[in-house]
DNA sequence: TCGCTCGATGTATCCGGTTACATCGCCGGA
DNA sequence: TCCGGCGATGTAACCGGATACATCGAGCGA
């Protein structure tokens, strides 16, 4: 009673009245009912009279209660939570991501948990700690260990990749092949024959995937001295790094870029530094966030259904039967930022 | 009781060996100990024996044991969480905030849940739901209305807002002023007379605040003529609309913008329209989130402690006292977009 | 040898809800 | 008048953990 107030877990002394919350005991006695009878207005069910209803609504009005959800999670044996494991919030990639899997828990009535592992140096513990208060989880892949996720799976929880998986059903798209059809495009099309990739292969299991098929595609067109990737991140501050180490360098014919963020942060500097786009050097994005149709020129992309994947992931989440592998279906999107011509619409240089 | 049959909550006939998850009993059984005993095990209890613990070790990692958290966060009374209130995930903006308030919560082993109440048509009962579940709230403002955060702390809960509010703690900026100060630089170090508002005043206290200094600062000049905002959204695909409209009318000396994105729509939308920024028309965001600094030309706007703020205002949620009301300090960030000269240097890294 | 202390462990209760089953009146039909 | 049935409500046993208090046995001093 001393020190340690606060840690103390209960009190064995409780009902004298303090400023903690009223239980449904606590509802029931000043009701004069039972428990039972409180559990089932708080339910609508209709074998309570309408006399007796009104007292205990009035009760719970007067004393300001509400059930608590631990209680009932504990009861049900259902949290009406889903979890969803991301690097981190940041970013239109997972805000979209996460509005598709809100949108489905919505409409069900599931609040929603998001865990970044990023700023968690203890990813796992974390994602356990996630798991034991929800009813299904969306891992987003590469945050997780693959030996964890199969841990998981394994012990009865739910779960859900967006991303490659083997060790749980997974929702992805071919971001592989995707990215071999932008690059082909600018090999084919436009006849660049120097081209970097820009991102970290080793960052994400994603930008590894668009990396291979940027490759791929270069060795289909005999390409394959290709050097090294400019490493950087996958936000648009990394872009711009970037564009400072492409100036400083040798300029290439175009530069694939692991996603639109990072396009962004190189179209945005690089011709403050006097290179043109795409005159001097072609910019390709990957997802088809807002930011590509609004970037001037307008970014050539590849468009992802990164909603659609949300929600599909959190519709298999939360229990419906999903295949072990959901692929969907990407699309390439060409505007300006590769040499293609502007649309009637828009700039005129 | 035909169809819902997934609804049952709990099926008495338990025990059999379903594929449902170990309790604490279970690893007491497998052990032959008390379920005291393993719980002492759990919390590294110094008390128990060394073959003993061995042996319960040994159990929980053959069936796979983990504590769960509800049935923990329902004994101590807490469940170490807390619990972030926003009108959506979207955006650096909140990016920032929940990453400030992250550190702090990764510090304590707090974990954090956000809510974004835009996706929700029922705001105030995913809010209710949502203070069941955590220690702590911060409530951003403008997402939950007064009456209801009233209700919460007059219920006992930890609540902070982060924004303007009477009925619990605030940690906020004065952004009133800082409109006012980046309204005035316009008007007295560029002469501009003809000034718009960019954004949706009724949208959000916060832009609120800054249409009220801008206003202030437009009324201290003489110029209080001043005309309709034009009403936007904050993100950068608004700035895009919004420069089609200015466009299609009269070009005003210079824009305010209600945020960055916002003002990136329109840096980024008017130049292929034919305007130069910031010769034919300057312009200035709000809150100075990475974008700002990239964009071309550069970004006049207020800095905000945003990840600071996040802090301060989990420190709070989570316990620590904090003053009826935290004003942080803001700061004028003046690049190029409002007309001044360009820095010797560029981008700083 | 007895009693006491102390370490190790078990028992039972509580956290806040839910609900199967029991109970209690009351009403109508035989 | 007695009994069955039914509507309204209460009782108590869970859900999974934490822990105060009880218990038990070994070691030790008197």
């Amino acid at each position: 009673m001393t020190t340690h107030d606060a840690q103390t877990p209960r009190s064995r002394t409780r009902s004298h009245g303090g400023s903690s919350r009223p239980t449904i005991r606590d509802i029931a006695r000043a009701a004069g009912v039972s428990v039972a009878t409180v559990s089932r207005v708080t339910h609508d069910d209709p074998r309570v009279a309408g006399e007796t209803k009104d007292r205990v609504r009035e009760a719970i009005d007067r004393l300001g209660y509400t059930p608590s959800s631990l209680g009932r999670a504990l009861s049900y044996q259902r949290t009406n939570t889903l979890g969803i494991v991301l690097p981190g919030i940041g970013g239109p990639y997972f805000a979209a991501l996460i509005e598709g899997a809100e949108s489905v828990a919505v409409e069900r009535g599931v609040a929603i948990n998001v865990l970044g592992t990023h700023l968690r140096p203890d990813a796992v513990a974390s994602v356990r700690q996630l798991a034991e208060r929800t009813d299904g989880l969306i891992i987003a892949g590469g945050t997780v260990p693959d030996a964890e996720i199969a841990r998981l799976a394994a012990s009865g929880r739910v779960v859900v990749v967006a991303g490659e998986s083997e060790d749980a059903p997974a929702v992805l798209t071919d971001g592989r092949s995707a990215a071999a059809e932008l690059t082909r495009h600018l090999i084919e099309v436009h006849g660049h024959r120097r081209l970097s990739f820009v991102g970290e292969p080793a960052g994400s299991p994603d930008t590894t995937l668009r990396y291979e098929g940027f490759r791929d595609a270069l060795r289909e067109a005999g390409l394959d001295e290709a050097g090294e990737p400019l490493r950087y991140g996958l936000d648009v501050r990394s872009g711009a790094l970037a564009a400072r180490q492409v100036h400083e360098s040798a300029l290439p014919d175009a530069l694939v870029c692991a996603n639109d963020e990072l396009a962004i942060g190189l179209l945005a500097t690089l011709p403050g530094l006097g290179h043109r786009i795409p005159q001097d050097v072609a910019i390709t994005g990957f997802d088809d966030q807002s930011l590509a149709e609004i970037a001037s020129p307008r970014l050539t992309t590849v468009h992802q259904p990164v909603a659609e994947l949300g929600a599909r992931a959190a519709a298999g989440a939360l229990g419906e039967t999903l295949d072990p592998r959901t692929v969907l279906p990407t699309r390439l999107v060409i505007r300006e930022s590769c040499g293609c011509a502007a649309d009637p619409e828009a700039i005129t240089d």
